[in-house]
DNA sequence: GAAAGCTGTTCTATAATGTAAAATCTCAGC
DNA sequence: GCTGAGATTTTACATTATAGAACAGCTTTC
């Protein structure tokens, strides 16, 4: 069963499904409950537009009404339909154990993160038991440029894709080692792909640093990584050099076992 | 911070919205990838129709297109929402841990419902470490007339409610317990508020028996229920004399800091 | 190996749908 | 009990979504 790309970034073509999703994510962008005028706002249109559109989102389940503070959340539609990608995703299934157990012997937190338009989307992410690191949580998205899961992601992508999210991401300096130069990128790139692994030393957030190997599906192409995500003083050189071929063994594994599917 | 009802079932006002959404419930309907052909033919609608707000979908991430076999599945976007929902619902963070320790102390599958229009949905579903339920999984809907954990929200629905929702289902026989008379589960429903909860007898499916206790938010009203799910063999009288005593113990304490919050 | 048939895709005209302005309603703060 | 900000409803219009027809790409069939 192979999965499909998910390259471009056409406009869709139905304008209300365009509107209907902006709402979603203004929504989601909001730690309150987002009222109908705040939401106005953010999409730049009118409030009968948005009000219609909003409460459609409601009728179907997307959005729910809060009261105190008055405005809209997302609903339990959401909830539902996500549920479901995690029990049809084929890797999702294959994969948990193995997080798991990665989790385990590295006592490090591990996310599976998969291609997402510019981004890469953390699809499942395990919390380390020493130290809480509340910066990754399933369902949150990583860069393509900063990330160990999102480099890896990258470099395997065949030519053209790859092409394609490096002329659209922006560089967003996160910490003073983000890497915001293209050309020093494709360089890692490169090693990337020799090694088999990426690492990732405080780029994304200062005191953590990653390492992250692919996962091929059928035909060869990068379906999803898994990353190791530790704080940087417990990542020395030789933990790196364990931990990395622990990592780029059971993803090899599981690519083999997703192929064969 | 109070949650809004989700009772009526109008018409959303956005028709391309209502289409686009009977294009997911189709897409997760089906166990493969569905083709257009199917699409159109289920919606019944016309060809370019369908094909314009399923690419409008793939667009935005609802949906994936897969290659062998061809077709459209969920995307990642449901689970980017979904996630997002799980980690704002202040009920489902509140009640993680005392779900864990509920199904450690019994050794049973553990679930949280929350209505959903004419079903409960279940939020959240432990498996029990004994025997592994297939049956219920997290996004997996859940009948009003059937289910411990729909009883029991029934039970406690304010009166226009409930009365919405009986006038609404359909009496499903799912096995042959299962309550098809609305006289007799109104009887059910007035035991359940006063005891404080729920049982269930393979009224759901066969060989599993469950206890569902109701949790209230802020204003008085039912938000969800947690259910204790095990094979009916082992339920005895003094068995869910035991289990329903500490869940009602623990929903309530989840009620009163619900309400706090 | 050609032809038929099934599925998916593009093009185009039309009508129905979604849009936004204005009018009305609701409710919190004074 | 007034005032004003936000949320709804109503209504007329123009844009957008719609479906028919025609086309393209595969697989099947004989």
């Amino acid at each position: 069963m192979g999965i499909a790309t998910l390259v471009d970034a056409e406009e869709p073509r139905i304008q209300s499904l365009a509107r209907a999703d902006a709402i979603l994510s203004a929504v989601m962008n909001n730690r309150e409950a987002t009222p109908l005028s705040k939401l106005t706002e953010t999409l730049g249109l009118n409030k009968t537009t948005v009000f219609n559109l909003a409460e459609s989102l409601v009728v179907l389940g997307f959005l729910m009404r809060t009261r105190n503070p008055k405005g809209y959340k997302l609903g339990l539609r959401c909830l539902e339909l996500g549920r479901h990608v995690s029990k049809s995703l084929p890797i999702l299934e294959l994969s948990r154990p193995v997080l798991r157990e990665l989790c385990q012997s590295t006592g490090e937190a591990v996310n599976l993160a998969m291609p997402y338009f510019q981004e890469a989307i953390l699809v499942e992410a395990l919390q380390s038991q020493l130290g809480v690191r509340a910066t990754a949580y399933a369902g949150a998205r990583s860069n393509y440029h900063s990330s160990a899961c999102g480099k890896v992601l990258l470099a395997f992508f065949p030519d053209e894709r790859r092409e394609w999210v490096l002329n659209n991401i922006e560089f967003t300096k996160l910490t003073q080692f983000t890497i915001t130069d293209r050309g020093e990128l494709e360089q890692q790139l490169e090693d990337i792909r020799v090694k088999g692994f990426a690492t990732e030393v405080q780029e994304n957030e200062l005191g953590a640093s990653c390492i992250a190997a692919p996962i091929f599906g059928p035909f060869d192409e990068v379906v999803a990584s898994i990353s190791v995500a530790g704080v940087v003083h417990r990542m020395s050189p030789e933990r790196v050099a364990e931990i990395s071929s622990e990592l780029t063994e059971r993803c090899a594994r599981l690519s083999r076992e997703l192929i064969a599917k």
